[in-house]
DNA sequence: ATGGTCGCCGAGCGA
């Protein structure tokens, strides 16, 4: 007798966890839960030494960290092993303090599953705000740097998957108030076209392919918008051709806002690729 | 009506 396992794929996910020691018991939580296979972190808000590695390869994961002190910082949790990790983005200034290194805010591996390979990035775009003036700027800088180097992945012909929080409502069925945001930087009409530029180059947002209809949110700030579901998606998975080829299943886990006492702002999202 | 709350770290900045 031959058994037969269905296969699941390769669930890979991204979340914002806004700080990730001040969110690690909640993540632990939702990593059993959820299982994802591949996981990209945004705002862990620590250096590569103080990033808590041992709680996550306790669970199977092997850990990728780019961080930075205090602010910005991006990670890669893996249950398969992970070549070719390359944290930032070409074309990268020194920071304002001196320091020789850019803000990190991108971090790319290469990861094997069952079927095949998939390049996957964490993404974590400037905020922008306020809106006009420099931060603003250098937003719209810094995804035109995505933008090239997302054209120059696509060459290589195979999966990739640029997730993480983009900072940018793409359009107003993904804000529940969008007359809110008309002055704010993540809704401006150029950060929505810096958007639809990556798109444009043969990118699809996985989440809109399988989900249309809007009214769908990653994020609610601290100031009651959960209770009063005043969200917005902000947190997207962009995928090439060949990985939505492959695209099984989208997911926003938005229970895990409601399921302990300092949630992050953010919620995890996910996908299932035939990997 | 332009606040409110987080997390960094130990004052304000960033979101």
């Amino acid at each position: 007798m031959r058994l037969r396992h269905e296969f699941h794929g390769l669930k890979i996910a991204t979340w914002n966890v806004n700080s990730v020691k001040a969110r690690l018991e909640p993540a632990l939580a939702w990593l059993k839960e959820a299982k994802p296979d591949v996981v990209c972190l945004q705002e862990i808000k620590t250096v590569d030494e103080g990033f808590p590695r041992e709680p996550f390869e306790a669970l199977g994961y092997n850990c990728a960290v780019h961080g930075q002190k205090s602010y910005n910082g991006v990670a890669i949790l893996s249950r398969h092993p992970m070549e070719d990790v390359t944290p930032r983005l070409p074309g990268g200034a020194p920071l304002p303090d001196g320091s020789s290194d850019d803000h990190a805010r991108y971090l790319e591996a290469v990861i094997a599953g069952k079927k095949g390979v998939v390049r996957v990035a964490t993404i974590y775009a400037p905020n922008g705000n306020p809106w006009p003036g420099p931060k603003f700027d250098f937003k719209l800088a810094w995804l035109e740097r995505l933008r090239l180097h997302a054209k120059k992945l696509l060459k290589n012909e195979e999966p990739v998957v640029l997730m993480g929080d983009y900072n940018i409502i793409p359009q107003d069925i993904d804000a529940a108030r969008p007359k809110a945001w008309i002055k704010d930087a993540l809704f401006q009409p150029e950060s929505k076209a810096a958007l639809r530029r990556i798109e444009n180059l043969g990118y699809t947002d996985a989440f809109r392919s399988l989900h249309p209809e809007g009214g769908h949110y990653t994020f609610w700030d601290y100031f009651g918008s959960w209770e009063r579901n005043n969200g917005i998606r902000i947190d997207h998975i962009l995928l090439s051709p060949q990985g939505l080829d492959r695209l099984k299943k989208v997911g926003i886990d938005k229970e895990v806002r409601g399921a302990c006492e300092k949630p992050s702002d953010h919620v995890p999202v996910w996908c299932e690729l035939n990997i």
